[in-house]
DNA sequence: TATAATTATTTTATTAAATAAAAAAAATAA
DNA sequence: TTATTTTTTTTATTTAATAAAATAATTATA
């Protein structure tokens, strides 16, 4: 049952959200004066200088030395404001992203930057325990690669892969490692003395965005990643949107061919995963080249080296063969059509790419957006903004730490 | 920009907050003892009893009277509890429904039942001014004849059709009334002495069923409307999804049928629109009585009587007419294939279906619900509730009515 | 039947937190 | 030098929630 808007209002709950709504502003505004938050969070300056000075006595924010010079930008009459920031290693978080045979984990400071990463591989079909005891192991290595004082660690962050309940912390299925129903925050706090959050991975990214990347201040952020399947993430309003139970974000077996679509794993035909994920494209690839075994396209798949098949495919439409560059436009169209369909049932601000999508960007992203715009219900599209994550490679893993940020820093909501 | 999650919280908004949090609560669960109150809210007793009495003192809320059976349901050991409910005609609201060519305006209590209403209809292209002229007269009209106190009234909703701004109160575009930006709320907050809060009809309609109707206490509501066109609303946690800009929930236009999908007044192709509403049906039926003109379908459409096609055919189908039968099949599987893309997108705990959705629920609703559960992903359809609204075609003025409401009375944010 | 136990509600005194108003601080402008 | 402006801090006050105690109204039990 629902309960949220019954719950009533206690006095510390009070002081709690407006010290969370000051270190918010300051994380978004980057320095701001006793003043400025006064205006933003439109509490008294009172109220915000007791705040303020609270946090600063635990020494998660501090006053920037006034400049120094009188040369300063805007400087007007009147006392100058001392500005306030957050210290970024005041509190650690750690993320952990669960890939197809492979996890990676981060330890990061309050700005969600990286200190330092560690990537293991692991047996794709492995035991779910064993990995996360791996994933356990990994962290406390870590910690003491870093020597970061456990106390200042808030929490441990996970993105896992498939359907995942956050509130019960259990990743239901994550059909390519073969997993059923593990209870990975259980597991893993039984295993570190450390609270733990878990997500889907995607959702984890659209977190990562949405406070710390491209998609701060954006109302409506939808996060599209694809690789092996196609996921989005959706935050709202500063809200991470998760559904009623743990599927929200299944673009990927969102039906684009209702006849005659291929065939989908998970048993339905014509969904958006059968037609551009990284393997549909490979596929696809390597039945042009016995078509066409001059083109650029087949001389690149068969060089030596080591860069992906999807990494030559990309490169051989950049030089220009034209085999590829259609090949990719007519999947893309089908992407182009799920952003349409997203605009027009979500109407997202901000639609940002990862995976594959952010890897082809300059191939990618034309072609999905002049689909969308041309298909999206009476301009809806126009203004949506669309560009690849602002975390490359690492929006897993600063994803995953996102995650456990805002569940345990900016956004905490359990009881003292 | 977005400040949501940098407000502060001051003390007034608190108390506010509580003291909605206490209406919400007995609005759910229409009586409750200040114990129980407690509870709910995890207010500390002593605050439920003084803000219970402020709002007795308002007239807003009362006591029961405590039965005078002896042989009441469950009664324990201790001082017996004593019963808050709301009093439903402490306040009214105004709902006005704009459709093609005919308002409803309607008045309703707290519970949002309709005390009175009224129906009007207008010339199709007639100016937005007229018509809104029109509806402000009704409006006046309808509050004489029911010789309510005009202090008592919340306020004015409106459910428009087409793209509707909240937050502005304009409705962007109407395309089958030919209106564009029409500032419907400061045009009728002009001409009547009350608040006015406008929002897309559809959207009002989901607003209706997740505070007053089938959809209380759903976590994520979704509500469908077909008519001439397709749209959808949706409620999650007990907050209107609006999107970003006007444009959530324009589910009629997402594309189905990517490739060779029969052209939309949208100027796309293959939308969810050209499939499933009610002139699409009509067109199928004439189209088959021209092949099978014996058929149980050709006799019913051919009768003379006030019906209206749609409801022939279903007369039709449910008379036991294959063909009909058949046809309704193919196009509303094409609705369960978009409720399934709903559900892998959102993952909504239920479905409400409106117009003519509603009217042909015994045929509509097995077929579209099979194709769901069938497509969805990973039995993410399998808990899905599905059911027509509650409210018949009274959808339209109570949720407007609705509207009105949560914005001015229940979930009211302005500052006092 | 009287008394104990139980639960709900109200009252009283206290506490937490925000804030208005005043004061202080630190600059520029006249 | 003085006035003005803006920011920040301090002080006194106000608001609202709440813990604890008291009261109320019942059933259970001796």
């Amino acid at each position: 049952m629902l309960t949220q808007h019954f719950s009533g209002r206690n006095l510390y709950r009070v002081k709690a959200h407006n010290l969370q709504a000051i270190l918010m502003g300051l994380l978004y505004e980057n320095q701001l004066s006793r003043a400025g938050l006064a205006k933003l969070t439109s509490l008294s300056s009172a109220t915000v200088t007791n705040l303020a000075s609270e946090l600063i006595n635990q020494e998660i924010i501090t006053e920037i030395d006034p400049p120094i010079s009188a040369v300063e930008s805007k400087r007007g009459v009147g006392r100058p404001r001392r500005m306030l920031r957050l210290i970024p290693t005041a509190r650690y978080a750690v993320g952990v992203h669960i890939g197809v045979g492979l996890f990676r984990v981060a330890i990061t400071n309050l700005h969600a930057d990286i200190i330092d990463n560690r990537i293991v591989e692991f047996e794709r079909l492995a035991p779910a325990l064993d990995v996360l005891q791996d994933i356990a192991s990994t962290i406390e290595e870590l910690l003491q690669a870093t020597s970061i004082d456990r106390k200042r660690v808030l929490g441990v962050g996970v993105g896992a892969s498939g359907l995942v309940n956050h509130e019960q912390g259990l990743n239901v299925i994550a059909p390519r490692l073969g997993w059923q129903n593990v209870y990975v925050q259980e597991i893993l706090q039984g295993k570190l003395e450390l609270p733990v959050r878990v997500d889907n991975n995607v959702r984890a990214m659209a977190i990562a965005e949405a406070f710390f990347g491209a998609g701060r201040g954006v109302s409506v952020l939808a996060f599209v990643y694809g690789r092996i399947g196609v996921g989005a993430g959706f935050v709202v309003n500063g809200q991470v949107y998760r559904g009623s139970g743990a599927g929200a974000g299944e673009i990927g077996h969102t039906i684009m061919v209702p006849e005659g679509g291929l065939p989908c794993r998970c048993g339905a035909e014509g969904c958006l995963e059968t037609l551009v994920t990284e393997p549909v494209l490979e596929r696809i690839a390597e039945q042009l080249i016995q078509e066409y075994p001059d083109s650029i396209l087949a001389q690149y798949m068969s060089q030596n080296g080591d860069s992906k098949p999807i990494d030559r495919i990309f490169a051989a439409a950049r030089d220009g063969d034209q085999i590829a560059d259609q090949m990719i436009t007519d999947q893309i169209h089908y992407l182009g059509i799920a952003f349409a369909n997203l605009v027009n049932i979500l109407n997202p601000e901000m639609i940002l790419l990862g995976g594959v999508f952010a890897q082809g960007d300059d191939l990618i992203r034309p072609v999905a957006c002049k689909v969308m715009r041309e298909t999206a219900f009476s301009g809806l599209a126009d203004d949506v903004i669309v560009e690849p994550t602002s975390f490359g490679w690492r929006a897993g893993v600063v994803g995953a730490a996102a995650l456990a940020l805002m569940d345990l820093f900016y956004q905490r909501t359990e009881e003292a």
